[in-house]
DNA sequence: CGGCGGTTTGAAATCGTTTGCGCTGAGGCT
DNA sequence: AGCCTCAGCGCAAACGATTTCAAACCGCCG
């Protein structure tokens, strides 16, 4: 019914009457090479597909040390922005013949070292992952270039791997500017998980747009810690209920975008005319939202293409070369969200 | 300094000074059944903490003809709906000790039965196929139970195969009710990949709501060829420039959604006072849209959940046993999308 | 007729694990 | 003394593929 499970190099080996040897060098192309005779190499084939053979992908990877598959490593895929990079990732390394083995930590940087263990035990040849990004100690193993691996949206600046990441500072520079521009002072900054540098070079960008303008940064309008949309919830509750003069919020990310805006409904404050708001993360439904929202793109469809030519390019060459680090810029997505103050 | 990626059962072994029969037998806890001094199992123990030892699953999945391995082959990761059922897979699958073989079929039947050839290579134990849908014939082989197999989203009456699906018929049902008790006549039904049973069960339950309510189907109301938001975009478009007596739209899918939102802006139809609109698929942003949107809720999480639960019972149990499929309720989140034509 | 060269193929080792079976030596029983 | 039992472990054969080394066969030359 199906030998196509059990059809083995040794299979076809016994039917024609040669050895797996013979079989093995056939189907591999080397027919040539090898100079097997042009018969049996056809009847090999012939009967290659009769059978419908293919090969164990583990016999192969244990006796030739790699498996033709890749790792990814990511927080959480239900996350549009993962889940896009996801994507292009499993799509490119299709393309290439590789398989995937997705792994999801949800943010949780324990999560990730065992998976990035598992991974390894499955002989991948290669690692791409979007970190938690607050610990980046157990990826010091992989400087060495033992197995390749490319971070990406959050690196280690002190480790030196390769990383594919947006230029979050200048985001996060762009959305305050905006504001800023247009007359806002009292800004708030709700931040995701401290410590990854996705946030810290995000508030950077955010105090830096401040202080270049003469405006004093309140630490009392930095507040959050994760990237969740509770924190944008929960934050937005107390920033608007402690400091009436607020005129503009910062959301370092689109699912904490989703909390700000539940918090905003809920108090009944309107968007631009009480509050005014930026996005982190471009997302399809961002022009459909009540309030068309102003955000800040990144180009999440290239950062998993880089990633991935990134990976394969470590993964032909034995010798590593210096780790490169590519940062995206990202683009301010002007809509409706950001009330300019100016005027009236 | 990283011997992890080397240490073997032969290391152990040859620094403890005994046989890889021992070192494996009391690695896998089997020292007092094999009799095993406890001294020596110690002394492995240690060494291969010391050592941080941890076995090839390439070369023990190829001995035990097991993977640890599951696959997931999915239309498109970066639609939420199909990334927040792979969220709960990975998550159940890692669970459960298993790892997880990601394939994406960009809707393309073709690349499904790649995918699933290629996962079967890797003797995966298990997979769960989102299936494009139209064609179900490389699923035959699947009846026979050699390889766990269940289906998720979309299946096929004719296979006798589990699955777990959304309640289709009634979820269009609902819908297409709920904008007939509001006094619609002419509601344009948006489709997705016509002959998967998402859609069709869809347009099925669409065509029974108004026919109960004795409202002649008119064909020409029922258009759309995928689930893509281009579809959307297009047949809204053409609906209405041609009828110019259409009320309400029922779409498909999220995505198919996103088009007739656009198109509708494009067109400065303002929703609900020129048309009402009934999405399927609920979604974290749906209710802050510029118009809260009425949708029809599936338990993607649940839907996941089961499919899971549902492939590692069969796994567990060599007799394969019925196969059952599973029909879970869909629900309709009213929000503002609808216009009550009964008022006014 | 021995050896050589070219052609076509096979045997066997190897990758890292698991496991059925059997070996060795100590002790006890008759 | 002979035999059995049992603790404690090792040998070797798998699993399915690749690859090195060399064998077998042929014709042909010297």
């Amino acid at each position: 019914m199906d030998p196509a499970a059990t059809a083995t190099l040794k299979t076809i080996a016994g039917r024609i009457g040669t050895s797996v040897s013979t079989v093995s060098r056939v189907l591999n192309g080397r027919a040539r090479t090898y100079r097997i005779s042009s018969e049996t190499a056809e009847r090999i084939l012939a009967m290659a597909k009769e059978l419908n053979f293919s090969p164990n992908m583990l016999a192969k990877g244990l006796r030739l040390r790699r498996s033709n598959t890749i790792g990814l490593v990511i927080p959480d895929i239900s996350n549009p922005f993962f889940a896009a990079m996801t994507h292009t990732v499993t799509v490119e390394a299709r393309n290439r013949g590789y398989s995937l083995l997705l792994c999801d930590t949800q943010e949780d940087t324990l999560r990730e070292v065992e998976a990035i263990g598992l991974l390894q035990n499955r002989m991948i040849e290669g690692l791409i992952v979007l970190p938690v990004g607050q610990d980046g100690r157990h990826f010091e193993a992989f400087t060495s270039g033992s197995l390749p691996l490319v971070l990406v949206d959050r690196y280690f600046p002190y480790l030196r791997l390769p990383y594919v990441a947006a230029d979050n500072v200048l985001g996060a520079l762009q959305a305050t500017r905006h504001m800023i521009e247009r007359g806002h002072r009292r800004i708030a900054c709700i931040c995701g998980l401290p410590g990854s540098t996705a946030n810290d070079d995000r508030v950077r960008g955010y105090r830096q747009a401040l202080t270049e303008a003469g405006i004093a940064v309140d630490e009392r309008l930095i507040a959050g810690q994760s990237f969740g949309s509770q924190t944008g919830y929960i934050e937005t509750k107390l920033m608007v209920s402690r400091f009436k003069d607020l005129t503009a919020i910062l959301a370092l990310s689109n699912l904490i975008g989703f909390g700000v805006l539940q918090a905003l409904s809920e108090e009944g404050i309107s968007i631009p005319e009480r509050i005014s708001l930026v996005c982190f993360d471009d997302q399809p439904y961002s022009a459909f939202l009540a309030t068309p929202m102003t955000t800040i793109r990144q180009r999440h469809a290239e950062m998993g293409q880089l990633a991935v030519k990134l990976l394969f390019d470590r993964i032909a060459s034995s010798t590593p070369g210096e780790p490169e680090g590519i940062i995206l810029p990202t683009e301010l997505i002007e809509r409706r969200s950001v009330r300019d103050l100016r005027i009236h």
